[in-house]
DNA sequence: ATGAAAGCGCTAACAC
DNA sequence: GTGTTAGCGCTTTCAT
């Protein structure tokens, strides 16, 4: 016979009190006297009590737990993203539950709909996930839940948003490569378009794009498609590189129609970033002797690799309070039924800052490429 | 005033039959008439009806929730590992929750024992946490729980565990090393123990240390403290590449009091490895053409790095298997009333497989150095 | 400050 | 095949 858990029944019978005192001075709530406090905490130790959350949720509908929707969890830049997340969850006394979509449109409707945790067992969710701002009407999906969007940038701001400080960042990377001498620039990330074109850019790749060509014509360099390329991640940006080694070796070799060489790459993140330098690499070009390199986004691995890599560090730790703060004040305003009087709180925006980062991959002096910068 | 989720009273009531037979439709049981099962279909998709599953879990005792714990995200390790278990366990239609510790026992312990989650929600539980063999005990904390430690090397084997090939893997590495002509092998990992110490390894880089000196003491080539550095991290990597570099640059200086000169290295796992090349190369040192280097486990990131990583790739995806085909016979026994008369499933174990796979920073042509190998 | 009653939404067990 | 009953363990409400 499988002697079951402890309920709280149990834990006020031992106590010698109410199953509702019991619950009260478990949960610390005031108006318990202290003697009977002790009592009953002394109960539930001795029996190892453990209370069940689902009968905890089921009554209150409260569960502490935040949802978080990301693409995947194996890349550089989603595990950082995600670690940054949880710690912050954590750190409030809430509880991570953190699903991937693996860039499926349909996973992320899935995770805001069909699946019936969403809207029933969590308090409130996160998501950055791919696609959504183009495929998934996340507003329509969200039955006015607390619900925060990470850079998706969408233009009509019915939700509460954290986004990246995609144009503004970019921008400064691009300079950074221009104010270290780069004369011809190669853009990795999304694909080619028009400055003109780029006003309605509406995901960070393309507002990333818009920061970098910005730089670019403003210090009067060349910006056309034989200069972008079109890459998210280390296999695309491999792809790139072997397409910009190309061109370079091309012009050393003297051939005169040869388009000039480039001296520089501005990738839209890191993953991408990777690849390019080893794409780069498989044709012999050297970074940063041959070709600079910058990245976007901070991953971890860039302060480790060979050569470090230069990056547009965005800070995620502000990125995860202003989620939480963002949630956490529209949980609260349910709670006390802030929806039911037609009183909705107005959609909250924010933009996290970022700080550039220099490392060998844009190194201008050769004693710099072997100093190890974190 | 809002108007509240529907409940599966409302689908039974709009499909004019009882709850139960809406809920057996709705679950797929059998025993349903088609006409009628399609009639609570469709009231249900009218209704938009989820169901709660709090109320579900409450009352039959099963979450379908599998408890991952990990010590973090944000390690190329780590969150490999963590996708292939995700992606293993939605496969089963399950739903993973996972966690992560931070590398702190205490945190361990809290997710196995004070979470009032953990037995009472997550149907079953896999853990790979740093010091849990150690410093926590496990077996204690599980109380009879379905439950899968992955890796932790214990040695008596009461839990179901999913182990590395650690010491044969780091052998082959080791190997490898040699046959590609090395001769002075540092390795980065466990810090330094005579062979016969070895046997009593408890923790997976013991193992691989057992591994790789065995390899290198049987094919007749030193192995003593003043090649073994101990590093599990990117951080302590660079430090031992300092370190390893100095002993090449002293060599190669003509000090007659030098020891000779490494030209391997054997890592405990890539994310060490990727410290290490990004050490020698602070100091100069080129990998692969000053020395080769070899890692373990396989992390994505190793086919993009430059220099691409050598590496023992293990099968995480094999791992998410075994893990989850030891979770759900104990899952199922234990639904069948198989504890309750002490008729418990004796424990399995299993061990992984893995491929050598060679990259650039093992090669031994300059020609090989530049072709890019995935 | 404490307790009694009621029920959250679902499903196991049993009748019909 | 379908319906009825009962109750999972907790917390909200309201009485004392």
């Amino acid at each position: 016979m499988t002697t079951s858990r402890p309920t709280l029944r149990d834990v006020a019978a031992a106590a010698g009190v109410s199953p509702m005192t019991a619950s009260n001075a478990l949960r610390g709530k005031t108006g318990v006297r202290e003697s009977t406090r002790a009592k009953v905490l002394a109960a539930a130790k001795k029996l190892d009590y453990r209370i069940n959350l689902t009968a905890s949720m089921l009554k209150s509908g409260r569960s502490n737990i935040i949802h978080v929707i990301v693409n995947e969890f194996d890349s550089p830049f989603y595990s950082k993203l995600t670690q940054a997340l949880s710690n912050e969850i954590v750190a409030r006394g809430l509880i991570p539950f953190i699903e991937q979509t693996r860039y499926s449109a349909d996973a992320a409707t899935h995770a805001l709909t069909t699946n019936p945790f969403s809207g029933q067992l969590f308090d409130g969710e996160i998501i950055h996930a791919w696609g959504l701002d183009a495929h998934v009407p996340v507003a329509a999906l969200n039955g006015g839940r607390p619900f925060v969007l990470v850079d998706a940038c969408e233009e009509t701001p019915t939700l509460d948003a954290v986004n990246f400080p995609n144009e503004e960042g970019e921008r400064a990377a691009a300079q950074l490569l221009i104010d270290h001498g780069c004369r011809n620039i190669a853009i990795v990330g999304h694909a080619f378009a028009e400055r003109a074109d780029l006003a309605h850019a509406q995901n960070a790749f393309g507002l990333r794009l818009r920061g970098a060509c910005g730089a670019i014509l403003d210090a009067g360099l060349p910006y056309d498609a034989s200069a972008v390329f079109e890459a998210g991640s280390a296999a695309d940006g491999i792809t790139a590189g072997h397409a910009i080694a190309r061109q370079i070796l091309d012009a050393r070799s003297g051939n005169t129609d040869a388009l000039p060489p480039f001296d520089g790459v501005c990738c839209a993140n890191d993953y991408a970033a990777f690849g390019v330098i080893r794409g780069l690499a498989d044709h012999g070009i050297r970074v940063p002797q041959d070709v600079k390199v910058i990245g976007f986004d901070g991953v971890s691995c860039g302060s480790y690799a060979t050569p470090s890599l230069s990056t547009v560090e965005v800070n995620l730790e502000q990125l995860a309070k202003y989620a939480l703060d963002m949630l956490t004040a529209r949980i609260e305003h349910q709670a006390n039924g802030g929806n039911e009087d037609g009183e909705t709180l107005p959609p909250s925006r924010a933009i996290i800052g970022y700080r550039i980062v220099e490392r060998e991959s844009t190194a201008t002096r050769p004693s710099e490429c072997s100093a190890h910068a974190l």
